[in-house]
RNA sequence: GCCGGAGUGGCGGAACGGCAGACGCAGCCGACUUAAAAUCGGCCGCCCGAAAGGGCCUGAGGGUUCGACUCCCUCCUCCGGUACCA
């Protein structure tokens, strides 16, 4: 482009171009090392910022840098607080899509996963991040995998971890196959659409469970109410009684084997009309009546076959088979009738429930279906005898038992009680407390995670693996032969070894850990990466954790952060770490979704690259947008429009910076006050507007509600134009405002507020200084009080009118000035208010009339 | 299904129970320009009206309140999670 024409010798300042500015900036903040924590400095105080630490999917997509910005501002807020901020990075490096692209294009694993950790890298250095890069883990890395390995071990020692047999969804050619990989309502492999089956395999768990009470405490923790909900539903405590109910003898069984059950409800035991057993439940075979054998066996098959979600649906018609055998109620000694059917569920509560179909709304639709008895034993008074079209659920305080023999009369909840206690003494039942939440199986079929230090032997059975034998290393060579099938399981050099304890040979464990192993004490190692013989630093652990701030996706609500939060305890336990809870602060920040409606993943094919959009705009607008597009915590689709309007604020920012007193020539009112305002007023409204934004903004980055810090931004901004070009351009309070704009600026906006803060600095004579090293501003208090505020009138609550009053007004001046307006009075065409009523602080005032 | 979240102009969104629509996008008008782009200024929820003004409006339906986007109840739609995606 020619650069002799009349226009571009009529350009006042030089244009704002982030593309030479961002990287010359990053280049020198890297050089000075500007970000490196000082992990022992004790002089100020700390704050462990954490943000979950990426898949390396291949590219860093919109979605990160959605997550990952916005944190980066909150750490440079902090340092601008004199606190020193650690912020670290890392790789979620194991994991299923790097097996899916090893095996698709036939690469390794490893090989594929580095190649994307070095793009990725690349690309996260162009966000402008302060990460600290020394910090870095990478979970596929054998000296990080190993303490995996390592903890494995210790809470092996420590009754932590168990084995048990456990079912899998199973494809004949492919393995063991995972929930998104198991596809359509006849549940076929996705890979080559064999039928999935169900497969028990003998598993590794933690027992997490011991924790369950404990987890449910969030005392101290500053998280989101929406959060501690799910884990608390996720948790799932229940308090009841468990009943023993004993089976009765008939032509095939002699009876009197015990099936005990869990119920929330021990009130409504006189109205159990019928059982039913879990399809899994080791009594179904024994307790089935020759004639009915087939059905029930054809039964328990088939809901092998369902997901958990299908058989819990409320809305899914109930199945079921007749077991063609009764239980007695130990209560009164009535025969009811035992089911099969799979809305119990195996692994929750005892597999077997009483069912009451009066009160509870899955017995209820069962009974319909099989014309079962429906007997209701709880009421409030009067409805004793009104018919039931449905479960009675209702807890009202007045309820009372009904129709249950020596109960009946008492208090649903007391006689709940009672009931158990008379139980418990002849050995019947006993007061109980179940969970939801089951242990946490750790044991994977993959081939890319950490193995699993365990050796089977003939003669020593389960053997660990010597902890100076660790790491057990993944192999290099992987053999797929086409098949999502674990690898590892044919691997001869790997299986084969010999017994630690006898020298006999023996086999490997061939199962790898689940990856939110991984991700459940990686903050710890950012500490000491490096470190040898142990997982962690104690006394930087101890000076730096629990972590202050941890940020990530809103789809961890209940897994990696509940893991996350066990894990913690459970190092605890064993003397680890002096802390109950890893995280004291969290964000759950919503997720960015793709054109498709869907949240953006490489599998999906739905993700945006932002490299051009920053090739484009800079990082700094992609930043700002991102940050702007809405509340951090909400997510939404992701839509490139309305960019420009965040780069064009990023350029007005520019040009009152390095041109305040330039005009423009396409406003006629340009560089003139307004009619009838002095300098000292435009002065002081200006600082007003500076002080008021500075007081709004810093409270919106402490709650991180970015989307209304950058409109406060902006408008101040647009006050600022208006001066731009009069006589009090580049005076004490425009030059105050404009220091203050950058500042607030800064954490979100690095580079260009960094560039127009060092040009300053030149242009006074400055030495240079960094401006995220300056300290965060002070709000002058008396700079934000305005003489006059405006108050909506309302009648019947209709806003009629707006009056200016002075701001330190009574309430009763208020209301006379307000009556005294004359379209309040045209308002009221000359009725008396029958109420005034003046909002708190004299916010609005509402006359009510006829 | 269950658990959690969200539904506000053409679009993204703002609003301690107190002026609904801040800020921005798009659009329209004007200025600057030979022109276009860029830039600057103005208008901009819907309906009636030339205007003044009036009426209506926060997914649907009820309720509480002087007053409801906000609180309560019932329902609809979308998003996340549902234990082997991470």
């Amino acid at each position: 482009m020619t650069q002799t024409s009349d226009r571009s010798e009529r350009t006042r300042t030089e244009r704002y171009e982030p593309a030479s500015i961002e990287p010359r900036w990053q280049q020198r903040w890297a050089e000075l090392g500007l970000y490196r924590t000082d992990l022992h400095d004790k002089e100020r105080p700390r704050f462990y910022l954490l943000t979950m630490y990426p898949y390396p999917s291949g590219d860093i997509h919109i979605g990160h840098w959605y997550i990952i910005t916005p944190t980066d501002a909150i750490a440079r807020f902090h340092r601008m607080h004199g606190e020193n901020v650690f912020l670290p990075i890392g790789f979620d490096a194991f994991g299923l899509p790097a097996e899916n692209a090893a095996i698709k294009n036939n690469i390794n694993p490893r090989d594929w996963t580095m190649h994307n950790i070095d793009n990725m890298r690349r690309q996260l250095r162009s966000m402008g991040a302060t990460f600290d890069w020394e910090s870095e883990v990478v979970s596929a890395d054998p000296d990080y995998y190993r303490w995996n390995q390592w903890f494995f071990l210790q809470f092996l020692k420590a009754g932590l971890a168990y084995r048990a047999t456990s079912p899998v969804d199973w494809c004949p050619n492919d393995g063991t196959l995972a929930r998104e990989q198991v596809e359509g309502v006849d549940r076929h492999c996705w890979r080559c659409g064999a039928k999935v089956e169900k497969r028990n395999l003998a598993q590794w768990y933690l027992k997490v469970t011991n924790y369950a009470d404990e987890l449910l405490d969030f005392s101290g923790l500053q998280w989101p109410e929406p959060i501690k909900a799910q884990q608390t539903n996720w948790i799932g405590r229940s308090e009841g009684g468990e009943i023993v109910f004993e089976t009765a003898p008939s032509s095939h069984h002699g009876g009197g084997a015990e099936l005990r059950v869990f119920t929330t409800r021990p009130d409504t035991l006189f109205g159990a009309t019928f059982m039913v057993l879990a399809p899994e439940h080791p009594l179904v075979v024994d307790l089935t009546a020759p004639d009915r054998s087939s059905k029930v066996s054809a039964y328990v098959a088939q809901a092998a076959n369902r997901t958990e979600i299908d058989r819990l649906s409320t809305d899914r018609e109930k199945t079921g088979v007749a077991l063609g055998a009764d239980a007695i109620n130990p209560v009164n000694g009535e025969r009811i009738p035992i089911f099969v059917a799979d809305y119990v569920l195996g692994g929750y509560g005892t597999g077997a429930i009483m069912a009451v179909p009066a009160h509870d709304e899955r017995d209820y639709a069962f009974a319909e279906k099989f014309g079962l008895p429906v007997r209701r034993v709880v009421a409030a008074p009067g409805d004793e005898d009104r018919p039931l079209d449905g479960a009675y659920i209702a807890h009202a305080s007045d309820e009372r038992l009904v129709d249950s023999g020596p109960y009946t009369g008492l208090a649903a909840a007391e006689g709940g009680k009672a009931i158990v206690d008379a139980l418990e003494k002849v050995g019947k039942g006993r007061a109980a407390i179940t969970y939801r939440l089951r242990d946490w199986l750790i044991s994977r079929q993959r081939y890319w995670g950490a193995p699993i230090p365990i050796i089977y032997c003939d003669r020593d059975g389960i053997v660990p693996v010597p902890e100076e034998d660790l790491p057990v290393r993944l192999p290099d060579t992987v053999d797929y032969r086409g098949s999502g099938e674990n690898p590892l399981a044919r691997d001869e050099a790997f299986v084969n070894v010999t017994c630690p304890t006898c020298g006999d040979p023996a086999r490997r464990e061939t199962d790898t850990f689940d990856t939110f192993v991984d991700s459940s004490w990686y903050w710890f190692r950012y500490l000491s990466p490096e470190k040898a013989g142990a997982p962690i630093e104690r006394a930087l652990v101890d000076q730096w954790t629990p972590v202050d701030q941890y940020t990530g996706g809103s789809e961890h609500a209940v897994m990696h952060l509940l893991y996350a939060r066990e894990w913690t305890k459970m190092m605890r336990d064993i003397g680890l770490v002096n802390q109950d809870e890893p995280f004291t602060r969290l964000f759950n920040q919503g997720q960015i979704i793709g054109l498709d409606g869907a949240r953006m993943s490489k599998s999906r094919g739905n993700v945006v690259d932002p490299d051009d959009l920053v090739a484009r705009y800079g990082a700094d607008t992609i930043r700002l947008f991102l940050m702007f597009m809405g509340p951090w915590d909400q997510g939404g689709p992701w839509s490139p429009n309305g960019i420009g309007g965040v780069h064009r604020f990023l350029n007005r920012v520019w040009t009152l910076v390095l041109d305040a007193h330039g005009t423009d020539p396409g406003d006629k009112e340009a560089g003139r006050l307004a009619d009838g305002e002095t300098a000292a007023a435009a002065e002081g409204s200006l600082r007003s507007a500076a002080h008021r934004t500075l007081r709004d903004v810093t409270a919106d980055y402490e709650s991180f509600h970015f989307n209304t810090m950058l409109a406060k931004l902006m408008e101040l901004t647009n006050a600022l134009f208006r001066y731009r070009g009069t006589e009090i351009a580049g005076g004490a309070a425009w030059e105050e405002s404009v220091r203050l704009l950058l500042l607030m600026l800064a954490p979100a906006a690095p580079h260009v507020t960094e560039e127009l803060w060092s040009r300053r600095l030149r242009a006074r004579g400055t030495s240079w200084s960094s401006i995220h090293g300056e300290t965060w501003p002070e709000v002058d208090a008396t700079a934000v009080v305005e003489a006059t505020r405006e108050v909506p009138v309302q009648v019947n609550g209709k806003l009629r009118d707006l009056v200016v009053v002075p701001s330190d007004i009574s309430d009763a001046e208020l209301e006379l000035l307000v009556m005294a307006a004359p379209k309040v009075q045209a308002a009221l065409a000359g009725q008396t208010p029958r109420r005034v009523i003046v909002a708190g602080g004299g916010r609005l005032v509402n006359l009510v009339v006829g």
